[in-house]
Order: C-alpha cells, then sequence, then structure tokens
DNA sequence: ATTATCTATAGATCTATAGATAATGC
DNA sequence: ATTATCTATAGATCTATAGATAATGC
C-alpha cells in the first residue's frame, strides 16, 4: 500500500511566508478556541473570529478557505497541548511502587487543567468535515496510546500485574476516559469533590481493577 | 424553600387539545432525531423537520415556539426512553450471585441500542437554552441515580462488600459512563471488540474495582 | 512587482410569523 | 365561533469573495 495515494491534506493559505502563516494563525486559533468554548461554535461568526483575532474578515480568510478550517486548527491545536502535557506528566513520575498511582494522578490533572477544552472536543467533533473528524479521533487516540505505552512499560518492570495487551489497552481507555468523566461531569462532581478528593477515590478504583486481572 | 418559586416552564404550544399535541409532537421528535442524529442539530433546517414530520412549517410552530423547543423535546424523549430501558433491564435481573454482573450487562445493552441517542446527548446539549440544559443534566443524573439504588439494595443485602455511600455513587457515575464510552468511542472499540466482549472485559474490571474498597 | 491586508457587499440561507383557509362542534 | 392548518414571505444573519489599498523588497 502506498503511502502517496493518501493526499496528506493541510488547511489551505493564500499567503506564502510560513512564519507569518503560524504567528497568524496562533492569533486565530487563540481567539476561536476561547469564543468557541463560550458560546459554541455555531454561534460564533467568522467575524467574531476575525476582531477577536485583531485581523479583518478579509485577511482570516487568506489563512483558511472556511469556518470548518478554523474548528480543525483549533482541535488540533488543543490535541498537541493534551499531548505535551500528558508526556511532560509522565516524565515527572519516578520509578517504584506507586508509578501508576502517579500516573493517574498527572494525567487527570492534565484533564483538569485543560477541561473547556476537553469538552470543547467532545462537544463539537462532529461539526467538522468527515475528513478532519477522522483526523481528531485518530488524535484523541494517539492520547491513549501514551497511556498504553506507560501501562506497558509497568507491566514489564514487574510494577504492574501482567495482562494481555488486549485488556492493558482497555486499562488504558479507561483511565482516559474517567478523566475526561471530570470535565463532563464536572457540573456534578464539583459540588462533593475537589480534584484532589477525585484523583484519590478514582485511583483507589482503577488499582483495584487491575489487581484481580490475569 | 418554596418550590413555588422556580416556575416549572414547558414547552409552550399554541394548540388547545392535549391528545393532539402530544400525537404530533410525537411526530415532530421522531423526525427531529433521526435528522439530528444523522446531520446533527445546526444543519438541520425547522423546514426538514416540518417536512419529515408531515407537518407544515407552519403548524410546526403552533406546537413549539423555537427550533431549540425541539432539541429540548428530543432529549426529554431520549432520558425517558433510557430510563424506561434501565428500570426494565433492572427488573429483569434475578437475585443471588450474579446479580451485578447483570445489572452491568443489562445496562451496558441499553447503551448499545441507544448508542446513537446517548451520542446526541453528549454533542447537543450545549446548543440549547440555559433553563433546558439544566434540565437535560438532571435527567442525567437521575440515569445513574437507578444505579445507585441497585447497587445499595445490594449492598445491603450482602451481595456487594459495604462502602460508604459516597464510593457508591462514584462506582454508579463510573459504571454509567464506560457504558457510554461504549457510544463514543465505539468507532474504535467495534473494530476489536463485540458488544459481548466489551461486556466481558468490563465486567471484571468493574468487579475488581469494588472488591478491594472498604 | 509581489505579497499581505482591508472594506464593502453579493448571494445564500434560515427562522419565525402574518394572514388566509379549512375543519370541527355547537 | 373556535380551533387547527397552510402558504407565502419579512426580516435578520452570516459566510465567503471581489476588488481596492497598503506594505515590502528588489
Amino acid at each position: 500500500m502506498h503511502e502517496s495515494t493518501n493526499q496528506p491534506q493541510e488547511v489551505p493559505t493564500q499567503v506564502k511566508n510560513p512564519d507569518l502563516v503560524e504567528r497568524r494563525r496562533r492569533q486565530i486559533v487563540d481567539a476561536a478556541a476561547k469564543l468557541f468554548i463560550a458560546q459554541g461554535f455555531h454561534k460564533t461568526t467568522t467575524r467574531q473570529i476575525a476582531r477577536a483575532a485583531g485581523v479583518s474578515i478579509g485577511s482570516l480568510y487568506e489563512y483558511v478557505a472556511s469556518k470548518e478550517d478554523v474548528l480543525y486548527l483549533v482541535c488540533e491545536f488543543i490535541h498537541k497541548e493534551v499531548e505535551r502535557g500528558v508526556a511532560e506528566a509522565m516524565q515527572r513520575t519516578t520509578v517504584g511502587k506507586e508509578v501508576l498511582a502517579e500516573v493517574i494522578r498527572e494525567y487527570f490533572l492534565v484533564c483538569h487543567r485543560m477541561s473547556d477544552f476537553i469538552l470543547l472536543i467532545y462537544q463539537e467533533t462532529r461539526s467538522l468535515p468527515a475528513v478532519w473528524r477522522k483526523r481528531v479521533l485518530e488524535n484523541e487516540l494517539r492520547i491513549t496510546g501514551v497511556l498504553v505505552e506507560v501501562l506497558a512499560g509497568l507491566a514489564d518492570g514487574g510494577d504492574l500485574p501482567a495482562m494481555s495487551s488486549e485488556k492493558l489497552e482497555m486499562v488504558a481507555h479507561n483511565i482516559t476516559v474517567l478523566g475526561h468523566m471530570w470535565t463532563f461531569r464536572r457540573w456534578y462532581m464539583a459540588r462533593r469533590y475537589s480534584i484532589e478528593d477525585y484523583i484519590r477515590v478514582q485511583t483507589d478504583f482503577i488499582i483495584g481493577m487491575i489487581a484481580r486481572q490475569t
């Protein structure tokens, strides 16, 4: 199978200078992310995005070809941030007995910090054209993939009960989603738990979840 | 605190005959739910809804005051269906040793059957006006509440290790969300698991999760 | 000369309603 | 007479672009 048959397809721009493209797109993404979080994608107009980004509506369309392009750039940016957060957090964890608990803690704290962004992805992915929706879902997997790697490392080192790679992967998905749960049930959870309480309770559950496995 | 200070607020209609309202709204909700699932709320027009429901655009607006009203009616309908499904499923479970596994199984099967609907709620709740968004979230809680009741019953009967009501509630939320996970990660899960596989693996995890608790 | 930016607006929709018509029940 | 339904459209937006202007670099 030839990779070359899939044209990798990027967001198109009319502007030649790549540094300028990067700079302006950052302005656009920053402004749009805030607006989308506050009002949602559909209630935000391209004019609001342009104004908040400090460019004219005409210029905005030199850097993207459609409003959906802006949403995709925002999703891409969020995933990069989350992945960076997770990767950094994973480095910070020491080795030894309590590693899994630390990994969970660091990941949940990333979810806590990036709550609004994660929620945005859950809510607006559907508004993307098919090609980009697919990309966003792949990015989502890549983040769970980081957890899979970490768990596999722990299992190899004997810091985790050995289990089939299938089950190990499911544990990673479960941890990912229980982190997200703090973002999309936060309106309820925050009434009775601080993020630290939440981490404590869920960590016990997750460790229990793994302990019994074969 | 007086309940009477909160006006309960229902979707307004111009039509006097309550039976007719119920009948027409069912047509509208059925049509709209399908369209929203296929295209999303924002890409669906009120004319499409009217046409698919078999009424004119003018009549549609005799039964609701706005497009958001239609979305709220759809969400309400979905929650009723899910709650009914869960309640029925819970009755079907026998008593004894394997009850928890049965409860999980029945609940996950409801999620499987109602996949599209559950996904719709995750994606479009944000498009609702504040008052109704709040209601939808309350309905969401009510469904988790059913699981809390069941778990509490099991704990009382000794079929479940005793644990604080706080933890018991969190277990119910976890089960709820792991059921939803099958709907919003299905694009990935379905590649490697059937719903039966998924239930088997997750049931083991959930039972492990509870076993260790105090 | 080329590249980037802006203003002004065409063109396309879409929601919600006004006002006319048909159906129902006394 | 009242209730329900329909057609036709007002009125409001919003995306995306055309065409003019300013800035940059040779």
